[in-house]
DNA sequence: GTTACAAATGACCCATGGTCATTAAGAAGA
DNA sequence: TCTTCTTAATGACCATGGGTCATTTGTAAC
């Protein structure tokens, strides 16, 4: 590959991100199922049959919208990781991290619901590999403090198997967002404020990591 | 309301039910999602517009659906919990049960998944009522088996809020399955069977549940 | 038989996802 | 500089499917 189809290459990929941005832009304004391509392509500043070219369809572009997600929550995640001491702190940090990502970045938290609810296809197109792997990504992270935990004992020592441990938190705390989303009526009537219920359920999923005997972490 | 009038309005209702079972059958076959208005009136042999004459819109026959499912669901809670001795054993025992419900009648789950991720309105149609009072009855079954735990010892005798308690653990195994359904292939990467998975997670989340001190139920 | 009213329908509109033949742009070769 | 080839980009087009509406059909009341 010489030096212009480099070049040719590079600004394929700059038009691909400047279309993604554009979809952010459009998703975060119209939402993101109401959205339509048409308007995509509009703040893109580009024909719509371009878009088609980039993207095989509607789907693939949420996707990209969700690997961009995956991988900044990654980040948030590690900045978390960070800040905590024990295994334990480390854990319930990357759980209010998502809640606090989902807040902040509605539009991304939908694209990984959308992920979330598609139905599974057989053959993997690219973009849906790149979710995989930014989702692996994520899941590594955890996994990390989980073994922090393990190690310090702020965590219980016979969780046996890290990755079932880390679907099932980031399954838990998916659904919390999630139900929080759409209950927020529901939840008013019981007189509960969305906070109280994460803080709450956080704090019960936390529990089923604690250690037999008696004190969490720090 | 004579008698005449009285008989319109049941046939009224047994037509938008007849409605609601073509739609049960062609989301079963077509999928949730891909399900067209037309074939559920082909379905139902009646007309297109006759359907919008019944329900506003699609999204209001999908939740009729919901409400059927949530009712069913309640029913086999009801079950799950007069089978089981203990508080504890009562909760597992919905936990696995919304496993089964949504393996044996994967159409009512997503319609139930489809309620769970849809944006919140502002006024509450009719239906949406319905769908918020099969709710709020699934969740009185749950409520009632932790209340059970918590006089019989079996479960921690400091949850504090009964309904949080319950809405947390609706929102896990929601999130469960949700994932376990589409992240399928991801889990097979890892060799883990989906039911090796669930039993883990629902494990998990019980733990979150038990009293300090030792055992479990039974 | 006529009127009044509710149930039911066919025809229509239009938004939107997706495709395709064609054109514009620019690098390569004469 | 003109021609050619490749690829980015486009406008026009099609199909589907949700939702609406004027009109018809059926039936009870008078």
């Amino acid at each position: 590959m010489d030096a212009i189809q480099k070049r040719r290459a590079e600004e394929k990929e700059q038009r691909r991100e400047a279309i993604i941005d554009a979809a952010e832009q459009v998703f975060a304004d119209t939402g993101f199922d109401r959205a339509t391509i048409d308007e995509v392509a509009r703040q893109a500043r580009v024909s719509r049959a371009l878009v088609y070219l980039y993207f095989k369809n509607r789907d693939e572009l949420q996707l990209a919208v969700g690997v961009r997600a995956l991988r900044l929550l990654r980040e948030h995640f590690l900045a978390a990781v960070a800040a905590e001491d024990s295994g334990y702190d480390k854990v319930a940090a990357c759980g209010h991290t998502y809640l606090r990502f989902a807040a902040e970045h509605p539009t991304y938290f939908a694209a990984l619901s959308h992920f979330e609810s598609r139905p599974a296809t057989e053959a993997l197109t690219p973009t849906e590999s790149e979710m995989f792997a930014a989702g692996r990504a994520v899941h590594e992270v955890m996994i990390a403090a989980l073994e922090t935990g393990i190690a310090d004992g702020s965590l219980r020592s016979d969780i046996d198997d890290l990755w079932l441990t880390s679907l099932s938190l980031w399954a838990f705390t998916h659904g919390l967002i999630q139900l929080g989303r759409t209950k927020a009526r529901f939840m008013s009537e019981l007189d509960v404020a969305t906070d109280t219920f994460f803080d709450y359920a956080i704090d019960m999923a936390m529990r089923g990591l604690q250690p037999p005997k008696p004190a969490p972490g720090a």
